[in-house]
Parts: structure tokens; C-alpha cells; sequence
DNA sequence: AGCCAGGCTCTCG
DNA sequence: CGAGAGCATGGC
């Protein structure tokens, strides 16, 4: 530990990522915020990490080179305790697999070039990986958070959740939050979480889930090596996870990208808008995802975020000018 | 004001 | 079994 001081204590080491081309952190970021305390400010992603060893390592990311000769400068920020060599290593794998660096779209951009309704759509999402939750834990809170509240609330409540109970490390003259640990979440109990603005439900949701992982009854990383399907049935017999839960979890918790967590609302729109299909059942959406293989969630997201951006962008224009309308269901 | 929002569980018939 | 109520907060 001693030798250790000198090293991290003042200096803050940096690194360099390449990701996979096309790649962009703005794109990924901006109107698709992370869930806290994951921060991106329109130019930099703050981020603490909780090493296993315990120390809490803030990151900071910004991109330095275009998309499609894109390079990330990671810096690591004092902390004390300082990181050592194996935390920091730890610390950037698991930053380079919330950011997809590793992740190549290629096959997902060729599917979507060769469908005649996503091609148009390909210009606006090249670059943009999809979201992502910082660990398997946290995407399972989010997941749990997430369910039936609008996004909005949603995002809030996690905000609210990860200030109440998470560390604070103030670095560069801001405030960041590690994500709380399960000693924490389980010392807020019943009513500390629903302090935060958790349901009754939710909040005996999470705890339990966070005494299940805690006694080792459930291990998220060893769902990661069964089929989609045992995943999904081992994750319903959670208290408080259904199939949407089990599936968004699998697709940003795991990046399982095989799942789509079909009956999702916005999902659906999208499939809705994009093909112009009537109230499409989560079926379906499941019977033309299945063709894209492990490119189906990257696709589907792409087509989210699309088709939200442009609901927002018609419903500006509606107020003001006449809308010229393209494309989308023959709505009336 | 009241309803809906990126669901799930529990209850009741 | 299928249908319905209740739930947290924020926006419209």
C-alpha cells in the first residue's frame, strides 16, 4: 500500500482507446443520456468505477478524433486512496465495455443498408453504440427502475437513488457518485429506498435482489454463458423481474444483443413508425428481429432513438410551421 | 385535474 | 386461467 502513495496522489495518469470505427461519444451520449452517475456533459464522460478491491477510481473521457478515426483520451483522476497499476487496468476494461469500443456494427449497418425502411436511417445513427449500463448490477436496478414510469421519472428516481446512497468524490470542482454498493442499498432498506421515490414494490424488488446477490444465490455474469431463453427464465424467477425486465437487462446489462425486449412501449412505436405496422405485437417484433441475429438489439436500438428523434422533430415543427410529412404509417 | 408513462405482482372470479 | 387494481413521480 505504501509505495503506492507517491505514484497516484497528485498526478492524474492518462491512456489512449482506439475504438472500432465508426465511433462516436456524442452521438451515443447526447439525447441518449447515461443512467447516473454515469455523466456526460456534451463533450466528456464522467464516470467513478468501483474496483474490486474496494478503491473508487474516477474517469474521465473525452473523444479527441473524428468518427471514423476515432480516439479516446482516458484520464484517470486522483483519488485516495490512489488506484493501483491492477485497479486502473480493471477499472479501463470495464469503461471500454460500457463505451462498446470493442464492438464492431459493421454487420448491424449492412443488415440495416440492405432493409429498404432502415437504410434512410443509417446516416443519423452511424457511430452511435447502443446504451449501455455500466455494470450487470446496475443494469438490473435500471431495469427494475425502469419499468412502467416514463423515462423522465425514471432517470430521476436514479439520480435521486445513486445521490442518497452512492459515495461522493469531489474531483475538478465537481461532484461525482460511485454506484452504491449492495451494503449500501441493503442498510437504506424498505423505507430508505422508498425515500428515494421507489415504489413498495420496486423497492422490496431490489433489496431482494440485492440480498440474493450478496449470499451468492444469484451470480448475473454465469447468466452470460446460457442460451437467451434458460437467461430469461432464470431472471423471471427473480421477485419483481418480468420478460421485459429479464430482456432489457440481457440486451444493456449483458449486452446480450441476440435480445430485444420486444413488448417495450418505444420499441414498439419504432417498429410501428418505421415499417408501418399497426400496434405490432411483441411477436411480431420478436419474428423480424430473430433474422438479425446478434446485430438485433444494436438495429433495434438505432431504430429507437430514430424514430424518437423524429417524433420530438415533428411535434417542434407541428407547432409552428406546416409539416411536411415522410413517410411513417398511414396514420389519420 | 386527471391520465399516462419503456411493467409487475397480487387478488379475485 | 384472464381481467383488473395499485403503484411512484413528472409532464401534458
Amino acid at each position: 500500500m505504501a509505495e503506492k502513495v507517491e505514484v497516484g496522489a497528485k498526478m492524474a495518469r492518462s491512456y489512449e482507446v482506439e475504438p472500432i470505427p465508426p465511433y462516436s461519444l456524442r452521438a451515443t451520449f447526447t439525447g441518449t443520456e447515461p443512467a447516473f452517475p454515469s455523466v456526460f456533459d456534451g463533450r466528456c464522460l464522467w464516470r467513478v468505477v468501483r474496483a474490486s478491491s474496494g478503491t473508487l477510481i474516477p474517469l474521465r473521457v473525452e473523444q479527441v478524433g473524428p468518427p471514423d478515426d476515432p480516439l479516446l483520451l482516458v484520464e484517470v483522476l486522483p483519488s485516495s486512496p490512489p488506484a493501483s497499476e491492477a485497479d486502473v487496468e480493471e477499472a479501463l476494461r470495464a469503461l471500454c465495455r460500457f463505451l462498446c469500443t470493442g464492438d464492431d456494427l459493421s454487420s448491424a449497418y449492412a443488415k440495416m443498408a440492405a432493409d429498404q425502411a432502415l437504410r434512410p436511417i443509417l446516416p443519423y445513427v452511424r457511430g452511435m453504440m447502443p446504451w449501455t449500463a455500466f455494470t450487470p448490477v446496475e443494469g438490473l436496478i435500471n431495469a427494475i427502475v425502469f419499468q412502467q414510469i416514463s423515462l423522465r421519472v425514471a432517470f430521476s428516481i436514479m439520480e435521486r437513488f445513486v445521490k442518497g446512497l452512492g459515495e461522493a468524490i469531489r474531483v475538478r470542482g465537481r461532484i461525482l457518485y460511485a454506484f452504491p454498493s449492495l451494503d449500501a442499498i441493503m442498510r437504506a432498506g424498505q423505507d430508505g429506498l422508498r425515500m428515494l421515490g421507489l415504489s413498495r414494490n420496486k423497492a422490496s424488488y431490489i433489496l431482494g435482489i440485492a440480498e440474493a446477490l450478496e449470499e451468492g444465490q444469484l451470480d448475473l455474469e454465469a447468466l452470460s454463458r446460457l442460451p437467451a431463453g434458460r437467461a430469461i427464465g432464470e431472471l423471471t424467477a427473480l421477485r419483481g423481474v418480468g420478460r421485459w425486465t429479464a430482456e432489457l437487462f440481457l440486451a444493456t446489462g449483458l449486452k446480450r444483443w441476440e435480445v430485444v425486449p420486444a413488448d417495450d412501449l418505444g420499441v414498439r412505436r419504432a417498429f410501428s413508425s418505421i415499417y408501418g405496422l399497426e400496434e405490432p405485437s411483441g411477436e411480431a417484433i420478436r419474428a423480424l428481429c430473430s433474422r438479425w441475429g446478434r446485430d438485433a438489439w444494436p438495429i433495434a436500438y438505432s431504430m429507437l432513438v430514430w424514430a424518437e428523434r423524429r417524433e420530438r422533430l415533428l411535434k417542434l415543427v407541428g407547432r409552428g410551421a406546416r409539416i411536411l410529412r415522410v413517410g411513417g404509417p398511414a396514420g389519420t
